[in-house]
DNA sequence: GCCACTGTTAGCAT
DNA sequence: CATGCTAACAGTGG
């Protein structure tokens, strides 16, 4: 489930125990992870140190000494987990990089396999496609600039709240959330926002997403920080999760939906149904 | 056992 | 360009 707020909390994780660490020798345990590499693999890392660990939309991006960066997408069950040698290895472990000197080693886990690992070369990291189509940060962005990227277009607001080439980081949980804080349904086109509404929406992506953070993240299933610990946002969903149950707000029973083939989940009264173009008679 | 469902997104058809 | 469907994969729950 990795969206925003639970690649935040990783990155943060890894902050303290990856920068200045001395990377090892790559153990790559499932090929296909590593989707784009200049020349030799992973084998170009070893003894060089970490910089920098960043995060940019969902992706987590780990810059090495010699201008090398590592760009991680854990999709939809990748971990980054940091573990002790002695720590087990499940079946779901992808890549182990040992951290020299510090007794610990990064290891990358997915069970559905979706994930994926570029190793970029020095100068390389603007020209690589997943990063270069990404949208600007949801909490970097201003109020004007955020309502640019969505006004006028005539697509629904849920799916352009996903679409991370019109703005990065946010996923099905967070674009729930979202749209019911701003009470905006998930069908309406974002045309039919004007910009104080677009304004309310801006507030609320800021709101959940700082909300979320605060809180480590939301574990429905196995999401969890690199020292395996979950996060609690869940608990503060107000529509994810709840279908049937009573709207926080009204009381109404929460509805679920599908809206462009991602499940959908919002309060009929509080979001109300976009005006329907009418059939003139 | 079978079927539906899941937090992502690339690719392809319409 | 927009929208909608499928696939990639594995696990879970009914």
């Amino acid at each position: 489930m990795p969206e925003l707020p639970e690649v935040e909390t990783i990155v943060r994780g890894l902050v303290p125990r990856l920068e200045g660490a001395e990377l090892g020798r790559a153990r790559l345990l499932f090929p296909p992870l590593l989707r784009r590499s200049s020349g030799s693999g992973l084998a170009v890392l070893e003894g060089k140190r970490v910089l920098g660990v960043r995060r940019r939309g969902k992706m987590i991006l780990i810059s090495c000494e010699g201008g090398w960066t590592l760009v991680f997408h854990l999709k939809m069950t990748g971990q980054l987990l940091l573990a002790g040698p002695d720590v087990s290895v499940d079946k779901h472990t992808r890549l182990i990089i040992p951290l020299r000197g510090r007794g610990l080693e990064l290891r990358f886990r997915d069970v559905r396999k979706f994930g994926f690992l570029c190793c970029l070369g020095p100068g390389t990291e603007s020209s690589a496609p997943e990063l270069d189509a990404l949208g600007p940060e949801p909490l970097e962005t201003g109020g004007a600039a955020f309502a640019r990227r969505f006004r006028g277009r005539k697509g629904r607001i849920k799916g352009l709240l996903l679409d991370q080439r019109v703005v990065a980081g946010i996923g099905n949980i967070y674009a729930d959330e979202i749209l019911f804080r701003a009470r905006i349904h998930p069908l309406t086109p974002a045309a039919a926002l004007g910009d104080a509404m677009l304004g309310t929406l801006w507030r609320s992506v800021r709101s959940v997403l700082r909300g979320a953070i605060d809180r480590k993240g939301s574990t429905i299933r196995d999401f969890t920080d690199p020292d395996g610990e979950p996060g609690d946002f869940q608990s503060l969903h107000k529509v994810y999760g709840r279908e049937g149950k009573a709207c926080l707000a009204c009381g109404t029973p929460i509805r679920r939906i599908r809206v462009g083939g991602r499940s959908t989940s919002f309060c009929p009264n509080c979001q109300r149904e976009p005006r329907r173009r009418r059939s003139r008679h």
